[in-house]
DNA sequence: ATTTGTTTAAAACAAATGTTTAAAACAAAT
DNA sequence: ATTTGTTTTAAACATTTGTTTTAAACAAAT
């Protein structure tokens, strides 16, 4: 924890980190205020209520990385390099922060609305341009016939859902963090490659 | 629910549904009992606590399937129809319990011992003689080399992982459950062309 | 020095939680 | 008919929850 940090920030700090471990109902807010070292009350007077400081809080998580990958995917990089920088960006990000995949399923998963109804969402889940340039591919010949729907799915169902079973992974094989990170990162020409030759004509 | 129905099934099909829907925190005992319109007490009568109610519940749901799946993983068909029937029953079941995938998920984030240390731990993801068969095949040059972990891991996520985000796809292009349904069964040859294609020598 | 607006602190609040108790209702057996 | 063991009920239990209140501490400005 920062030493200047002030009382608004120290508040969001502790909470990031237990929200992210723990989910918001495991997190009470006597949790917060112990880990942040303030008094229970100053929580309320920042941010109205425990749900308000929780969605400042899924704005913060989500927001800045969502934008910062949706930059790639309408960008005008030929199709293989940007389903690499794609692939590649995503996921460092996720080893640098291994927790916010289950944190964003938990909370799609019982108030979906506070994740569809974010200024974000089209950042979290949308294709449009990245469809286009697929489709166009595919009709010059130079890819299969593809769903960019589907492709898009696959695309991130290979990056994300590992981290969503990540004790399972590490169970299994008696990895610890870093050695999970490595396998990880293995995944990023696996899933390259893997996409690709799904594209193929 | 049923009509003749023991107390003790009333109490588990209710706090299965309710467990699905929201959770372990989300759901009160209370709304347990009142759903199965039995006095609250009986719960504890039945299961001891809220927590052993859950711990068999999670077992019933996650027991059956999971070992109805590894058996056609042990099994000793040819490994392309292996991995298409393996595709084909998983996402079957799914369909027909499309919360199981968060569910899993979210007790798997939140308390991992309760699944990693489960009787039907390894039916859920190990791979030992799928393993042995995707050397063999890599060995005699029937596909390029692979490392049966990743690969497992790929078709895992390809499967498994549209139904963390269901509420997501839903979302995006207006599906409703049943389209939502027609969605994934498309699914099923792509992810199946998807990974016989990534294993191509 | 006093007033002002802001921030912090301690205590209390009402509501909800999981669990236990103690007695009643019930069915089966002697 | 009475005892026995099981099942159900209503009430109370002790904690914990998020939130509010009230007042004190503080800093800045007049």
């Amino acid at each position: 924890m920062s030493e200047k940090a002030s009382t608004q920030e120290k508040i969001i700090e502790s909470a990031t980190e237990l929200f992210l471990e723990k989910g918001f109902h495991r997190t009470s807010v006597r949790e917060i205020a112990s880990r942040a070292k303030i008094n229970i009350s100053l929580m309320n007077y920042y941010f109205r209520s425990k749900e308000m400081l929780f969605e400042t809080i899924i704005n913060l998580l989500i927001g800045d990385p969502s934008s910062s990958l949706k930059t790639i995917l309408d960008s005008d990089l030929e199709l293989n390099e940007k389903i690499k920088q794609y692939i590649c960006r995503y996921i460092d990000m996720l080893i640098s922060n291994p927790l916010l995949v289950s944190f964003v399923l938990a909370v799609l998963n019982h108030s979906p609305d506070k994740i569809t109804k974010l200024k974000v969402t089209d950042s979290l889940y949308t294709t449009e341009k990245f469809a286009n340039q697929l489709n166009a591919e595919s009709s010059k010949g130079n890819i299969r016939k593809t769903d960019p729907e589907q492709f898009y799915l696959n695309m991130l169902s290979l990056i994300a859902f590992p981290f969503a079973i990540k004790s399972l992974i590490n169970e299994k094989n008696a990895y610890n963090g870093i050695e999970f990170s490595k396998f990880i990162e293995l995944r990023k020409e696996i899933i390259y490659n893997t996409l690709i030759s799904s594209l193929k004509p």
